[in-house]
DNA sequence: AAATTGGTTTCAATATTTGAAACAATGTTT
DNA sequence: AAACATTGTTTCAAATATTGAAACCAATTT
């Protein structure tokens, strides 16, 4: 949750560095912690921060001098969303494996070396997805981020692996290079990963990741449940059906990649 | 759909509206393509973009060299609708609204003159939240954009209502500024909007605004049904519930949309 | 009434953006 | 295979926008 103020690309980045840094704060929220936050002088973040209310990425209220995210970023996501094409793709999928098999169904894809949930679906209770939508997790300990990474070409698996905190959650987490890799090895041989709670106790998963025709990494699906209900190998008999789903997903994204070329 | 591109806030207010331009598509996206709807020379247009890929608010893929909405843009979103603070708030209310009535339900807000929805209930088959969240609409023709509408001071209100298209969507549509005036004031008499298929055929809906405690308008919520199924009246019938349930969330945004004062 | 805090503006120095034009790198023709 | 298009990328001096110390304003607080 640290800020990462190194990247610059001008004025661009620099508010859109801002932007994040209104987006760490969970409520509206005043000038004066913004600029504490800002690595930029006071009036150059005063004045890019108009820039952005003014452009309705970020809002101000005038009642109680308060900045909050804008609307126009969730306009922006809406499309984004349906940009990461995966995501409208796989939605009657997640809703088949969700039905049949009874758990959570995760969609994600890899931004930043981090996990990105692109849906969710939770068969028992019909919870609101976007307020898990958007959410990040680590890729090192979690089924879809193995599932992932394991399938990236060396290079740019070992530049992700980079990124990895290795932050113990549980007893089970990998916390080095070396078993990561490991675990890679053998995820990839047998094309479907486990997370037996080295994320968080008492959660499982099976995971496999959504290839292109071309082997790319698009994406990842898992099906997740609790220890207090079910265990591994009760999930591992879904195999068969995640990885099935996982191959028609692959196939109709790798068409819709493809640049438009009429109407 | 057209591009507005008068808004400048120099580079920044640019690179925006190119991230509007890679929306727009409903497809990732050659750099031609973009170039032509872009008023900008070809080599600053190839400048932002790469700025903005770079940013990873847009994706390239160097395979077909295509441009397409970047992860950050969900990130940002997710964070955006808790900011929105209505949304998160408002979910267990429209959660009961949608068991109680069984019918559709509605959030939303106004952004620039137009209906943002925030979020969406349906009672029978639970979609996917989140291909509708973020969509937008027209507010002269909707309950919920007409609620709001209703309920600004007569400066702003004027201000929105010249924003309006008066397009002709059905029979009904309201079409000009006078009769659109007279039915915000009566709605605004009322407390409560009716959309009578002004928007859609059979689609008919009543709505409510959300006010803080100081009476600002901050969203709107809406129960919607569709006459094959039900009729205005049966709808009306929940005009208690649904007013108490803004009453309720209005009273809950009020305070949230306090400074945060510690912690 | 003086002092503090939070927010906004000024203005010359500085850094960035600009865009016509040239240049590559692909594809398409003939 | 040479000539031609098309698409994407880079150059570089001129034009423009950003910068930030300092001053200023407006509320609060003391």
């Amino acid at each position: 949750m640290q800020n990462t103020y190194q990247n610059l690309d001008g004025t661009v980045g620099k508010a859109l560095s801002l932007l994040d840094t209104v987006a760490q704060f969970h409520n509206p929220v005043r000038f004066n912690e913004i600029l504490e936050l800002s690595p930029y002088p006071k009036p150059s973040t005063y004045r890019l921060l108009r820039t952005l209310v003014s452009q309705r990425m970020v809002d101000y209220d005038s009642q109680t001098s308060c900045y909050s995210l804008g609307p126009r970023l969730i306009r922006m996501a809406h499309l984004a969303w349906q940009h990461a094409s995966l995501a409208p793709i796989a939605a009657p999928y997640l809703d088949a494996l969700s039905a049949k098999t009874g758990e959570t169904i995760h969609l994600a894809k890899l931004d930043n070396g981090q996990v990105l949930y692109l849906d969710k679906r939770n068969a028992n209770r019909p919870i609101p997805m976007f307020s898990d939508t958007g959410k990040i997790g680590p890729a090192y300990c979690t089924g879809v981020g193995k599932a992932m990474l394991a399938n990236f070409d060396s290079e740019t698996r070992d530049s992700l692996i980079a990124q990895q905190s290795f932050y113990r959650y549980t007893d089970h987490t990998l916390t080095n290079v070396i078993d990561l890799k490991n675990a890679l090895d053998e995820i990839r041989q047998k094309g479907i990963a486990l997370d037996n709670e080295e994320h968080e106790e008492s959660i499982i998963c099976i995971a496999v990741p959504i290839l292109t025709d071309s082997n790319e990494v698009v994406g990842g699906i898992s099906i997740t449940g609790s220890t207090t209900r079910t265990d591994i190998n009760s999930l591992y008999k879904y195999k068969d059906d995640l990885q099935e789903t996982a191959q028609e997903i692959g196939q109709l994204a790798s068409s819709w990649m493809l640049p438009k070329t009429g109407g």
